[in-house]
Formats: structure tokens, C-alpha cells, sequence
DNA sequence: ATGGTTGCAAACAATTTGCAAATAG
DNA sequence: CTATTTGCAAATTGTTTGCAACCAT
């Protein structure tokens, strides 16, 4: 919670609104760690005040998205996951298929594919917010 | 076409029934060369018997998909694509957030990553049919 | 004051399901 | 014959939209 007021500065100075509750949302995905979906973050913020709709909640993480405040990823399953990356390392999942836990691997994990796609393609690769699948060590032993 | 007899003995072997249906979505699915919509396929089969239904393809697409020998993979925009990979090789694809353009990638450019995250995280990876995301060179002039 | 923002209800698109009738093996 | 598969219609799920009222600036 220590840069909340960094958080809200930053949405503000960028002519954003700040109304009630903009200010719930934020507050939410600055508070859950990882990728959380619309309808769980709306959860969230009815338990502050039940009269938000969800329609709120989806224009919001919109918004934020576009101002690169929050990345959206879609991991495969039918929701998307939104995670707050203000103040924070850029960085990617891995994801076991059989038990669904989700660990962060480091942006440069993926330097060496990045590489190859601007030299020999010649794309320039733009990889932000990346979702691997594997089976984790736990899971392998069964 | 040539082997279209190689693929339909393999779905009998399994024993899996061919129906008329199934059949016609095997071929369809065979000669689109890349990763189509199950809409797509559905209108592609229709143009032969324009009873089946969407519902038909689905559940055939997901049993393929069960068996192997098609792949289902989340583009993020709203549609599962869907791509016959019954004796093809594997590889991913590079899609132009611009243009929308998709080149096939050889599988191993995804080997350093498998690397690292079996002997860094100790994760079996699974990354069979891969999309990655950039600006394709025609599209960085603009 | 006024243009961005909200709640609501209704629309949407992709996919899934229940069920009786049809059919492959 | 019988378990599987189909067509149909209706349900689900996640997300979006139109609009009048509301409110941050």
C-alpha cells in the first residue's frame, strides 16, 4: 500500500478522472499480487459498495490498459486476467497444466527467442506479458 | 490430398466412428493449410451438406483436439483457432499486431526457453503451438 | 456548466448443453 | 441391436453497448 498515493498521482496527472469508483479498482489491483479477472476484482470492490457494475469494473481495466497501467492477458481459458504493472518488473507465467499454480519468470527469459525473430525475420518482437504452460516438479511425480 | 486416406485410417484405428460429418470436417480441416475458425470450417462444410450443424463441428474439433491431431490455439482475439496437425511438423506462429500477418516459426526457437525453465524451475514445458506477437517488417515504415 | 463517467438493462459472440431422433459398427 | 453421434433450440459465459442520469473538475 505504499505507493497508493504514487498510483493515484499518476492517474491524475495524466487528466484521468479520479471518481469513487476508478479509485476502488485501482486500489484493488494494486492490492492483489497476481492476474485477477473482471469479475474478481469486481467482487472485490462490491464488498467496499455493492451498487458498482461490472460494466464499470470492464471499462475501467480498459482504460487502464491503455494507459499501460495494467497489462491484460489472456491465459487460454475463457477469462481474461488483468494484473496492475505501475512500479512494478516486467515479467511473464509459467503455468502448470495439471494443477493450475502460476510462478513468474523473469522478462529475459524470452531474450534469446527475441533475438532470432529480429535477426532472422526480421520482426521486432513486442512480448510484454507472456503466458508459458508446463508441468511443475509437484506435479510430475504422480 | 494424398494422404487424406493415412489420416481417416488413423481416426478408424482409434476407433473413433466416421461419420459422414466427421469426415467431411477431417477433410476440410486437412486441406486448409492454416488455422481456421471452427465458423470457418463449419461454412467450408457446408457448402457440402448444409444440415450440419455448428454444434457438430465443436464437438468434433475438441474430440481431434483430445486425440492429437489437431491443435487448438488462442490467438486473444475472440475465436479458438484450430489447425490439422496429423503428420505435419510442429512449429509456431508469429502474428503482426498490425497487420495481422502470420509466418510459421520452426518449433526450436522456443528450445532456450524450454532450457531454462526445466533446469532453472525444474517445470516440464508444453509448448506446442505457440503464438508470439510483433511488428512485421512492412508494417515497422509506416 | 459540461463532458467524462456511471448503473442498468439489453445485446453480443463464441461456445456448450439437453434431448429425442438417426445411424455406424 | 445399441452406444455413439447428430440437429435443433435453448442456455451459458464473458464482454460490450446505448442511454439517461450523475458527478468530478
Amino acid at each position: 500500500m505504499s505507493h497508493h498515493f504514487e498510483l493515484l498521482a499518476e492517474v491524475r496527472d495524466r487528466g484521468i478522472r479520479l471518481t469513487p469508483q476508478r479509485e476502488m479498482i485501482l486500489l484493488a489491483m494494486h492490492e492483489c499480487a497476481g492476474h485477477v479477472t473482471a469479475e474478481e476484482v469486481h467482487a472485490r470492490v462490491q464488498e467496499q459498495n455493492p451498487c458498482v457494475d461490472i460494466s464499470t469494473v470492464y471499462r475501467n481495466l480498459d482504460l487502464l490498459r491503455d494507459l499501460g497501467l495494467v497489462t491484460q492477458t489472456d491465459l487460454g481459458d475463457g477469462a481474461l486476467r488483468y494484473e496492475m504493472c505501475f512500479g512494478r518488473e516486467p515479467h511473464h507465467h509459467l503455468i502448470c497444466l495439471q494443477c493450475q499454480e502460476i510462478i513468474d519468470l523473469p522478462d529475459d527469459v524470452l531474450d534469446p527467442v527475441r533475438q532470432r525473430i529480429r535477426t532472422e525475420y526480421g520482426y521486432e518482437p513486442r512480448m510484454d506479458h507472456f503466458a508459458l504452460y508446463g508441468t511443475c516438479p509437484a506435479c510430475q511425480n504422480l
